[in-house]
DNA sequence: TTTATTAGTGAACAGTGTTTACTTTCTGAA
DNA sequence: TTCAGAAAGTAAACACTGTTCACTAATAAA
């Protein structure tokens, strides 16, 4: 899997860089960027804190990484059912219902993903390469099914699919965020609501899908 | 306005409190949370830190007051757009587009409003009163909508209206959150797209609430 | 006037991310 | 194999944070 073109300091350097994440990946995925911390992190591993530094340059970039990894495992979990051979208007549905799902599994990871970003003040140049990133690759699986419907017809033809892809994807995104945030949602209290989490999940991307549609009724 | 059955001592307090609630206000609404510190506060309305804790328990505390008095005005907003008498499906769309138009003129306001809640973890006991929350009455006023729209035919009749509006509100949160976390959402570099923020939200909510409707085409 | 309550404070506690100067260990070339 | 230089690792400090505690000064009630 990994190259084997690397010397034994360099192997051995990433391997102890994997350490780190590792043990950073178990806090944060129980306790969220704030419950962890450098010296806690450094003392899991057995090192002193400083140490840290000299694999990442700030506790920000180390974070960075496991939000990385996290929507790497979004992206694959998509891409699967975006690449399945059922109907297209099933595929759309779980694919967007897929999002969620997986999102929340890691309800911390789903939340810093997006708190992190700089929240919009004065004229903020490029995100570095939105593109490129998982994040980006994801939204792009999106905009190529929202494509394919178009062209099948089953969705209206005025609409622009990288518009279209960005409402959508804001719905899914919604969603995932109330359920990260409000314990019991789509209940606000334990045990009122009749409808489970992932039925609703249906429910909605079901809804989102629906408004794109051609026809209906 | 306010009541005045209370001594001096007790105006007195008042006052101090919301001067205390004022300072946080400004900067709270340029920096965030992060960037309210009690030190620094306190330094601005000329008190020692510790003088803080005799009108707030706690940091969280104050900023949740400043939360809650935002949410108060974005739901005075969405009020009086559901109040008026234009036709239906326009009113509807302009409802929740006007969340998310209030929602992101301050973007640390709404970013803190969600991202404060408990991330779920554990079996987490009821939120304290969700229903007499500025958040629950916001919901509320979502919901009533909804069920006109279902009793007057223009939404489709099986659709649960406290279902549906939990559905559509993580919409417009979610588009909410996009703007606020993205710098140039909808675009993702600065002069690219060709819709503009406020047009996008009106596409947005026309699409969301299209989802909903009986039958069009 | 005396007493009890409240307002306000300086100093400390227990944390946080990060940097600096320093030592130890390892590596690649003469 | 020796030796310079780079890299790994660290203790201690810096500049912060929210919060508490013991204490004094001011005010309200008796």
């Amino acid at each position: 899997m990994t190259a084997n073109v690397s010397s034994p300091a360099e192997r051995r350097r990433h391997k102890i860089r994997a350490r780190i994440l590792s043990a950073a990946e178990h806090v944060f995925a129980r306790e969220g960027a704030d419950g962890l911390s450098i010296r806690k992190l450094a003392e899991n591993i057995d090192y002193s804190p400083a140490a840290i530094y000299k694999y990442f340059k700030s506790k920000d970039e180390l974070v960075d990484e496991l939000k990385e990894t996290f929507f790497e495992l979004i992206l694959e979990n998509v891409h699967r059912i975006a690449d399945q051979s059922t109907p297209f208007a099933e595929r759309a549905r779980d694919c967007v219902a897929t999002y969620v799902q997986v999102a929340t599994e890691k309800p911390h990871h789903y939340a810093a993903a997006f708190a992190g970003e700089t929240v919009s003040d004065g004229p903020v140049e490029n995100e570095p390469g939105f593109e490129l990133s998982k994040k980006g690759a994801a939204f792009n699986v999106l905009r190529g099914m929202i494509e394919e419907g178009v062209e099948i017809g089953a969705f209206r033809p005025e609409i622009d699919p990288s518009l279209a892809a960005k409402s959508i994807w804001a719905s899914m995104h919604g969603l995932a965020m109330m359920i990260v945030h409000i314990p019991n949602f789509p209940a606000f209290k334990p045990g009122q609501e009749t409808m489970s989490r992932d039925e609703f999940i249906l429910f909605h991307a079901d809804q989102v899908v629906r408004g794109m549609e051609a026809h209906h009724g």
